[in-house]
DNA sequence: GATTGATCCGATACTTAGTCTCATTAGAGT
DNA sequence: ACTCTAATGAGACTAAGTATCGGATCAATC
């Protein structure tokens, strides 16, 4: 449900206003990733009046508290995928585009690897993995 | 040197012309990551009459036979590595945009690992490390 | 419940990234 | 040199995202 995205809101500090409320709404609607594109559509099929701007605006403050995380999608498209706060990574369907969040499993080594051979000191990194989700799996 | 990307081309059977030798020298000339735009700014100042729509069509051509790569930079904007066609994944310097190519450091037991917990089958990932390279570390 | 002032809003103009079309040009094999 | 196809530049077009601004709205205080 929404709840706790505007739960997250509150707690950050922010106004809960009506149109965040409403879009809040739309993403919970959805399951899975979803583009600010989409949402605009979502919102302009329910007559919603809620601005384009408001709709990046809102997607920027939840990306800064991480109750949103920014995909890069195989195909070069940015999508948002509603998520814990805590580092981890997603998993995206390919066919569906279902997700699921992985935490650090093994990752770390990986890096420290990366960072002996290339002397590189490294900060951040981003993995994202593609596949097909269970459902997809049996459906095909 | 830009005669890397031009072999490759000529093997790839597509012609050699002539704004394409003209970017693969751009191209060449930049080490490290650069964006559509930065070659776009790059032909203009050198005043090489290459169309906006040439480059993009080459870097379309390059990813594809892999002589190239999209990477997602931390802020969300697309930049392009150029590297060699083998699977593997890039360190970026945040600093200073220079690249390293690091090849599969026990990534495959990670997705392996993420598959089993999450019942996905994984058919691609992207990982993507961004950090400070040697010069920058000691730079600073 | 009214006041109030900062936050947030929608509209809209603008910028940037990338795609498409099409008439013209120029490779490269013959 | 000829020819035929792939590639080109120009420029229109679409989509994604940002900036601005006057007006609206939330929520703390009274």
């Amino acid at each position: 449900m929404s709840d706790e995205l505007l739960r997250a809101l509150d707690q950050a500090g922010v106004r809960l206003t009506g149109p965040r409320r409403e879009i809040a709404a739309l993403i919970a609607k959805r399951n899975g990733h979803f583009t600010a594109a989409d949402l605009i559509a979502d919102a302009s099929k329910r007559r919603l009046g809620v601005g384009r701007a408001t709709i990046f605006r809102l997607l920027d403050l939840l990306a800064e508290q991480g109750l949103v995380e920014r995909v890069d999608l195989p195909d070069g498209r940015h999508a948002y995928v509603p998520c814990e706060p805590s580092h981890h990574h997603h998993l995206v369907c390919v066919s569906c585009g279902a997700i699921a969040e992985v935490d650090d499993c093994g990752i770390d080594a990986v890096t420290a690897e990366a960072s002996r051979r290339s002397g590189f000191s490294i900060e951040s990194h981003r993995l994202e993995l593609f596949g097909r989700c269970p459902n997809c799996r049996s459906a095909n």
